[in-house]
DNA sequence: GTGGTGTAG
DNA sequence: GGTTCTACACCAC
């Protein structure tokens, strides 16, 4: 990695450019592809021979009228997974580093680069190149992630219009940014002097007298203000390109590596595409295109170009043969679009093999846990629980993905983000039977990823009542509780409180994380006092009922939600003492650089798990203690420090038991449902006393709820009656109040 | 809403 | 083609 003495300069062509030379071999080969098309453009005769005219350039004509003005630049950052390692750890700057997952290397330094080390290569093929390597493990993306958001923040003060392209990509829509500086010349017009900061592609001359090209310039020397900002704030060097859409900044940041940038003029935008050697080196073509296009004989850019579009359009469809007619023009008039907090979370693992369903069930947990505590953070719920798998097996040794997902239950949705541990077990069951929906375990089978997504992230609305009062058991009833997310488009609040919740610099708190999984410990073993569950219900001393809850009212409880009020009834205020004594002894472990996650005890197991069911638990042997390595990690400048990267290893598996069967099925959540749906004003099971006791404001709530419930109910009874379902809905049917019960759930799972 | 495919880094 | 670990768009159903 260069050492810098001043970034700004250093990106100007006014200055030396010195790194230039470490190019790596890629980068090299590609510039000088560059060189060579530029070299021999489009011929006269070429055109007049009909392989390409402007009446099939039409597009970019209208483009280039109506969107030519618009200055997008490109950032995308030096090896990026690599520079974060050298930030954390700054003894590693100036050695060959290369960053693995799993076996092999997904990106490495130009130090490691000099020596042959490349992206996606072995682990031991790096090694035998560069014996010196320092290989870091890069599974666990929080530290990049982090690291990613803070980048996308940071060029948000420039323009709002920030679209994220993976973690080391962003574009930028500075259009306005450049109006207002032009505005800002005035009627002193624009000077003569007027440079373009870094590269310009082709050596192309720049026109001052050419609105267009004064405003690429200025948008030039943005993105060095951008360069300069992200290294002094972040120590991150990074490229960019500079042109009058995302596809053109994209291709122009890559023509000039590291720490350089390069703004495309119009006029060498046939050039720039004229460059490109195949099909695939277009964004936005993927290789299953890539490969349509070989079979259709196309195998160049100039191919593509000159291709009859209908007989384009009848291949591949309309819209994905016009889109990328136009892309191999250089044409893209998709907007910036910041995308917002991220739309789904999902972790995934995987392995050589995997065949048993125990060892499915303790990876799910691991990757679950560690989705859990990213939601925790996030502050977001999820509606929808997705597993996908790929498989492999003797016949076939490669399967495509393949995924199930259904609907979170409403009532763990509402406690998806609280970081409890009563989550786990009911997700866990939910992801093995999404599991056993693909793969039938009675039958040998070879899993080889598992991956866990929570999706459909919302909102939640209320602050969560005290876990285990009867406030937190009537409000999981109510449905229309959390927020839609807002539309996908944009919504850039949105995105900043979601920044805001995830911005901590650790500080004197305890990382949010380990609370959670200190409450998941907590509750884990709180669970079990007094408690024996059965196979649909639970049985319990009836002491243990909170004051004011019907007998039988609590009878029709799902069973969750009854361990819910037991627990609850017990501790509801001892336990939020308990709570924080809890927090302040593992913040004391955690300031002592070492925190001990421990198994659960065979005792509080054989707790969780009734011993005359046919689920026993199976009892994992080892009675391990996951160390979890917590050491500082800060970046050089001390303003932008990183926030520790609490997991130096995915915590493994908390503990091996068995769920107790029907655990989530016992509870008759339907009825919960208003039976007669004219006359009482609240459901026939609630407790006419145990309600009256409810605060007023809760009380109207509810009704309120309730009756929205009923009048749902009675149009969907009404449209069920008229409209004949097709065989496609009867699978899915409309949802109803109903469908979002947990039986109701269960009932579409088996 | 679900499940698959394609694209991206 | 996948090897890693994501994230999003789109489409048929």
């Amino acid at each position: 990695m260069m050492e810098f003495n001043g970034y700004g300069p250093a990106a100007d062509p006014r200055y030396s450019l010195q790194e230039e030379e470490e190019e790596d071999d890629d980068e090299r080969e590609w510039c000088c592809t560059v060189d060579c098309i530029n070299s021999s453009p489009l011929t006269p005769s070429a055109a007049a021979s009909g392989e390409l005219t402007d009446d099939n350039h039409k597009y970019a004509i209208q483009a280039t009228d109506i969107l030519g003005y618009r200055v997008i630049v490109h950032i995308d950052l030096d090896c990026f997974y690599a520079q974060v390692e050298m930030i954390r750890n700054p003894e590693l700057k100036g050695k060959p580093l290369a960053v693995h997952q799993k076996h092999l290397v997904v990106t490495c330094n130009y130090e490691a680069r000099k020596h042959g080390v490349n992206k996606i290569m072995s682990v031991s093929e790096a090694k035998d190149k560069c014996p010196q390597v320092v290989l870091i493990c890069g599974e666990d993306l929080t530290p990049y992630r982090e690291v990613s958001y803070k980048i996308t923040d940071l060029l948000e003060e420039f323009s709002p219009l920030v679209e994220r392209l993976g973690f080391d990509e962003n574009f930028v829509d500075v259009t306005k940014l450049v109006e207002k500086r032009l505005q800002q010349i005035g009627s002193s017009g624009v000077p003569a002097e007027l440079f373009v900061s870094g590269h310009v592609y082709d050596y192309q001359a720049l026109n001052t007298a050419d609105a267009k090209h004064v405003r690429l310039a200025l948008g030039s020397q943005i993105a060095v203000e951008m360069r300069t900002a992200i290294y002094n704030r972040v120590g991150l060097t990074g490229s960019a390109g500079i042109a009058s859409n995302k596809l053109l900044a994209k291709l122009v940041s890559g023509t000039l590596k590291p720490n350089q940038q390069t703004t495309l003029l119009p006029e060498s935008t046939r050039d720039c595409m004229g460059s490109l050697v195949h099909p695939r080196q277009v964004p936005g073509i993927g290789p299953k295109t890539a490969k349509r296009l070989e079979f259709l004989g196309i195998c160049t850019i100039r191919g593509l170009q000159t291709f009859p579009l209908d007989l384009l359009e009848k291949d591949l469809g309309v819209c994905v043969a016009q889109r990328i007619h136009r892309l191999s023009f250089g044409e893209d008039d998709s907007s910036v679009t910041p995308r917002g907090p991220p739309q789904s979370l999902s972790d995934e693992d995987s392995f050589r093999k995997c065949s048993s369903v125990v060892e499915i069930k303790k990876k799910i947990e691991q990757l679950l846990i560690s989705l859990l505590i990213r939601l925790q953070k996030d502050g977001r719920t999820s509606r929808t629980i997705r597993l996908t798998i790929r498989r492999s097996s003797a016949a076939n040794k490669w399967f495509n993905r393949e995924s199930r997902q259904c609907p979170v239950p409403n009532q763990l949705m509402q406690k998806l983000n609280t970081g409890t541990c009563d989550t786990v077990t009911p997700l866990v069951d939910i992801l093995m039977k999404l599991f056993q929906k693909m793969v039938d375990t009675k039958f040998q089978f070879y899993v080889t990823l598992l991956n866990v997504c929570f999706a459909n992230l919302v909102q939640p609305t209320l602050p969560s009542p005290v876990r285990g009062s009867i406030g937190f058991y009537l409000t999981q009833k109510s449905p229309g509780k959390v927020d839609v997310s807002p539309n996908r488009k944009v919504n850039r609040q949105l995105l900043r409180q979601w920044k805001g919740s995830d911005d901590t610099d650790l500080g004197e708190d305890i990382p949010r994380p380990l609370q959670g999984m200190g409450n998941y410990l907590e509750s884990a073993s709180g669970m079990s006092d007094g408690v024996a569950y059965a196979n649909s219900s639970l049985t319990f001393p009836n002491s243990n009922l909170p004051p004011g809850i019907d007998l039988d009212v609590f009878k029709e409880l799902p069973t969750n939600i009854q361990q819910e009020i037991i627990a609850g009834a017990s501790t509801s205020q001892d336990q939020l003492k308990c709570n924080i004594n809890k927090e302040q002894s593992i913040k004391k472990a955690l300031c002592k650089g070492n925190f001990m996650f421990r198994s659960l005890t065979e005792e509080e197991r054989k707790l969780l798990v009734p011993p005359d069911t046919d689920c026993n638990p199976t009892i994992s042997s080892s009675d391990n203690c996951h160390h979890l390595d917590f050491h500082n990690s800060t970046l050089d400048n001390p303003e932008t420090q990183l926030e520790q990267r609490v997991f130096n290893d995915k915590p493994a598996h908390m503990h091996d038991y068995q769920l107790p069967c029907g655990t989530l099925q016992s509870g008759n959540v339907d009825s919960e449902r208003p039976t007669d749906q004219n006359s009482a004003p609240f459901p026939s099971n609630v407790d006419p006393d145990v309600f009256s006791e409810l605060p007023a404001e809760l009380r109207n709530e509810l009704l309120t709820d309730w009756k929205q419930q009923r009048t749902v109910s009675k149009v969907n009874v009404a449209k069920r009656t008229s409209k004949v379902r097709s065989s496609t809905r009867a699978r899915h049917p409309k949802k109803t109040p109903k469908s979002n019960s947990i039986l109701k759930y269960f009932n579409r799972l088996y």
